[in-house]
RNA sequence: GGCCCCAUCGUCUAGUGGUCAGGACAUCGGCUUUUCAAGCCGACGGCACGGGUUCGACUCCCGUUGGGGCUACCA
């Protein structure tokens, strides 16, 4: 049997981090057996429905480098891979299953429904639809706007259907009600029209979060009623924020778009995301995706909720950035330090040599992209201030200007390399019988107004001379 | 309220009816060092609780507690 997974949003919004996780599942699982990943949009509520939704999806899954086999833009054959497109097809079922008394047409209102809820909740009595309309031989049409089309559950017995992490699950179907199959726009419910799809797409496994576990026997009685053989279900653990609630806005970001904006690396993320809920069963733990998929089983996903741990996420991101090659971060970072204005699409005025020299010093020192900004602005912008802190620190002494002055006539004349500008740097210490650090740091906040930064003698080389000596000079008249 | 799922360091997790309960992130300390990082070394820290079953339970069973979910003409 040939492995099918389909990843099938429904088009309400940004993509969620637990909703990416859960089509990373589905893409290691496709990779690792060599099958098909499915894009497949689930846009049976209208109300919901967001413009845009579908591309920031397909955006993130290419940003993440994650290949669709099937779907709205890579076409396929068991297409259309909208639902609303699909929707003769669900209608196929209809017939059958009022025939067989598994499905009934019923027109209560909403108003009626929400009132027997109200009571319900009222007296303590578990909640659920009265079956007022089984049995009535109503007569409705799909969309006729007054009927909806309900599934008749079969009473006083159990049911029981299997989740690959948990084994077999049974309930009382008295615990389950009459659930709607085709709303009164004539628009099918997730329960039927993804039970459909997914046979009729041979989906072999489905990795959905854990919130559908409640509902997965109705999902089997449905399967059963239509006759049709259930693909592997895997309710995945969903992820959590660090107050062990629902990830969402309150805990930095949920939807993953955001955190490329954040300056993270899209392996990064995937590599992060793919190790929550899941592990590979080896030591390390900074792995690509195809060695993801290589390592992918469900056996090794887990059932209990994770949280998401934003301290691991930028360890993992700087790790990243630290193993790429420097051409891939000047890369990397080049649209971001265009949008600051340090350079024009090409790499003017710096030229490309100034800019990835100033990446390379930078590379050990970010967790995320963005940090670049305020780590290394000092070698693109002249600035007003000096640090209070380290200037409170390094600017003084009785002697601070004539430490500067003496480094500034020194650097004036020394050969401009590494080398040479670290010799100017320790014979001035020397002259004032001083260890380094009483030239180096006053220098450095002179030059870079901050206190923390790269190594001195690269900096100033990648700086240039002419550039370190104004700002000495601008330092001296400061103080 | 009813039903369902889950439970190992702060976090992600490995693990077995008998282990010194292992790793990673974070934290703390040290080394290195011109700062910040990085790197290396080390420390801290855990089987939620109570009953069983068993020669023996972190591991199996039951209960409790805690967390999560469902209870829509949303997915």
């Amino acid at each position: 049997m040939s492995i099918r997974v389909r990843f099938a949003p429904s088009p309400t919004g940004m993509p969620h981090v637990g909703v990416i996780r859960t089509a990373i599942f589905d893409w290691l699982l496709a990779r690792h057996h060599n099958g098909k990943f499915v894009l497949r949009i689930e846009d049976t509520d209208r109300s919901r429905y967001v413009e845009g939704a579908v591309d920031n999806i397909i955006g993130a899954l290419k940003w993440l480098g994650m290949d669709i086999d099937e779907g709205p833009s890579a076409g396929g054959d068991y297409g259309p891979y909208y639902q609303s497109e699909r929707l003769p097809l669900y209608y196929r079922y209809v017939k059958y299953l009022i025939d067989e008394g598994r499905a009934y047409w019923c027109n209560c209102t909403p108003e009626r429904l929400d009132k027997i809820r109200k009571e319900q909740q009222a007296k303590k009595m578990p909640v659920g639809y009265d079956n007022k309309c089984w049995n009535l031989g109503l007569n409705g049409e799909p969309g006729d706007g007054v009927h909806v089309l309900r599934f008749a559950i079969p009473p006083g017995m159990t049911t029981t259907f299997h989740d690959e992490l948990r084994g077999d699950i049974t309930v009382d179907n008295d615990e389950l009600d009459d659930f709607v199959l085709l709303k009164r726009d004539g628009f099918p419910t997730y329960h039927f029209a993804s039970c459909i799809d997914d046979h009729h797409m041979a989906i072999s496994h489905v990795f959905r979060g854990e919130e559908w576990l409640s509902s997965a026997p109705k999902h089997k009685l449905l399967y059963d009623a239509l006759g049709i053989e259930p693909p592997k279900f895997v309710h995945v653990p969903v992820i959590l924020g660090p107050d062990r609630k629902k990830l969402s806005k309150r805990h930095g970001a949920a939807n993953v778009l955001e955190y490329k904006q954040m300056g993270y690396l899209p392996e990064a993320i995937f590599n992060f995301l793919a190790l929550i809920g899941w592990n590979p069963g080896t030591e390390d733990e900074i792995l690509s995706k195809e060695q993801l998929a290589e390592l992918f089983t469900v056996e090794r996903i887990n059932t209990s909720a994770g949280i998401f741990d934003i301290d691991k996420l930028n360890w993992m991101n700087g790790e990243y950035i630290r193993a790429m090659p420097l051409e891939s971060l000047v890369e990397r970072l080049r649209p971001a330090m265009s949008e600051w204005g340090w350079i024009d699409d090409g790499f003017e005025p710096w030229g490309k040599e100034y800019v990835a020299g100033v990446c390379a010093l930078m590379q050990e020192r970010l967790k995320t992209l963005v940090e670049m900004r305020e780590k290394a602005f000092f070698f693109f912008e002249e600035f007003e201030s000096y640090d209070p802190k380290g200037a409170k620190k390094a600017f003084k002494g009785d002697d601070i200007i004539d430490r500067l002055s003496a480094a500034r006539e020194k650097l004036e004349k020394t050969e401009w390399t590494v080398v040479g500008i670290e010799a100017a740097i320790r014979e001035t210490a020397e002259k004032f019988g001083v260890g380094a650090g009483k030239i180096i740091h006053p220098i450095r906040l002179a030059v870079s107004g901050i206190s923390a930064g790269p190594g001195l003698f690269e900096m100033l080389h990648i700086l240039g001379r002419k550039k370190v000596i104004a700002r000495i000079d601008k330092a001296i008249e400061s103080l």
